[in-house]
DNA sequence: CGTCGCGTTGAACCCATTCAAACGAGGTGG
DNA sequence: CCACCTCGTTTGAATGGGTTCAACGCGACG
């Protein structure tokens, strides 16, 4: 509990409820970025259907639903997973202010994966037609569609890795990291913050079971790495943090097999 | 070793060398949905650059290179994988006849993986730029760029959801189910079938051991589930294929903790 | 106050990895 | 032709990391 605190928790909370100014949303700069290219900002306006507020648990949008609506999320935290029919839930990601949700299913126009808020999210829904109306119209936000897209592949290789080449320490380091350059970005605290997800979330995003979290959180502490009292997290030491979240102690690949 | 045999191995080692007519490339479908809607055919010859083969272990494109052109892949097969500074490799997919590598890279113009060819494969050079002129001009081509971005999206949730939340077991029944589908698509026999990747590829692609791909493989013959020496897969009983890809034998995941 | 969700810790088990060794196929060169 | 090498594959034995099951503390909430 520092006293001359940075903030904890990004822009979310503090305005949860729907803000009358733009300007104090978590999704500002990418909304200029997307519209305003356009030259006319009485755009945004007319192409924002709804502001809305979703409280914690509450869903967004569910698998196989058609798509409707894109949402920006002004403030908050969502959380994406998909699931299989016999009830496997695998978290995507964790998605916070800033973000846009529901262009993955931009193409066949239904969602493939579920989006929920984790806590008090308060999001703006565009209508697709509109959007898509003013994307043909406009080769930049065509781009910035594609660019979104090609963000969410790149986040997906990323985590394709960590499941598949990493263990369960490494893994949480990296995950730490992750969060920590998150807020950075952010202009909160790069080393001390508040998790949005519960551990049970963490454990099931980065494959690995949920007492694993605690333990690993457990043990991180006692080896001075970071200091954990449940959702709040200070990272201490960096440095071998990035060395965990580095090493390769694993069998030597065979250099080999990558030219077969 | 069948005597009325279907084709094993799609398209691919038939016409490894380039093929005088679109008509037999493994592309053909996808070529033409992508530019004949324009209604002009002569543009696809205006718009493939270059027509090359590679060799077995030959790149097609690196990780960080700048984006030159879009492949389409005639015959033969490729594997697309990630790596980090530090060395370990990621496959994160098979590719064959008829799939387009290199879009995922569109926004930022540079390659965020590494295709390499894992046998003779055929393709096609598609220069960007030209790519980019004529998407500008035809929106349907711009939704053709948009469904196979989202499908790689969708394929890598897949891969995700593997990695995360089922056992070897599982994966391998699975990835060989997946096989037989894709097989089936391109009208060869969905039972019986060549691989075109060595037991590394397969194990690091699922995020497991060599040796356990092995072990596995020898278990499923052993339990009559499928027949296997070397590449050459012979699946044997689909439905207890589907019983273990499907089957959650796991702890029931706290349907509860969903809503948090 | 009792319940429920979340977080934590302990102990036993087991699946998958790791290391090691060996085999067959294919290629090369003597 | 055979010796030799490499690469891909296979199998065994031992180890360990992570899961699983169980129990408990804690705070929020009705």
């Amino acid at each position: 509990m520092s006293k001359h605190a940075l903030k904890l928790i990004p822009s979310s909370t503090e305005h949860a409820d729907v803000p009358s100014d733009c300007k104090n949303c978590g999704a500002y700069h990418l909304c200029m970025s997307l519209w305003l290219k356009t030259g006319d900002s009485s755009l945004l306006e007319r192409v924002v259907k709804k502001k809305q507020v979703f409280k914690r648990g509450e869903v967004l949008y569910r698998m196989g639903q058609p798509l409707e609506y894109i949402y920006v999320i002004r403030g908050g935290s969502v959380k994406t997973c998909v699931s299989t029919e016999d009830g496997e839930v695998q978290v995507m990601g964790f998605h916070t202010a800033g973000e846009l949700l529901g262009l993955n299913a931009i193409s066949n126009r239904e969602h493939k994966c579920e989006a929920r808020a984790m806590g008090v999210t308060s999001v703006c829904e565009v209508s697709v037609e509109r959007f898509e109306e003013l994307a043909k119209k406009d080769p930049a936000i065509q781009y910035e569609i594609l660019k979104i897209m090609s963000a969410e592949i790149h986040h997906g290789q990323e985590l394709l890795l960590l499941l598949g080449k990493h263990n369960a320490e490494e893994r949480i380091a990296i995950f730490l990291l992750n969060l920590s350059r998150q807020f950075e970005k952010r202009h909160c605290s790069a080393t001390e913050f508040t998790l949005c997800m519960s551990r049970s979330d963490i454990g099931n995003y980065l494959g690995i079971a949920e007492e694993t979290v605690c333990r690993i959180f457990a043990r991180f502490q006692d080896d001075g790495l970071i200091s954990s009292e449940y959702r709040n997290v200070k990272l201490k030491d960096i440095k071998r943090l990035e060395q965990i979240a580095n090493q390769r102690p694993l069998r030597q690949t065979n250099v080999a097999s990558l030219y077969s």
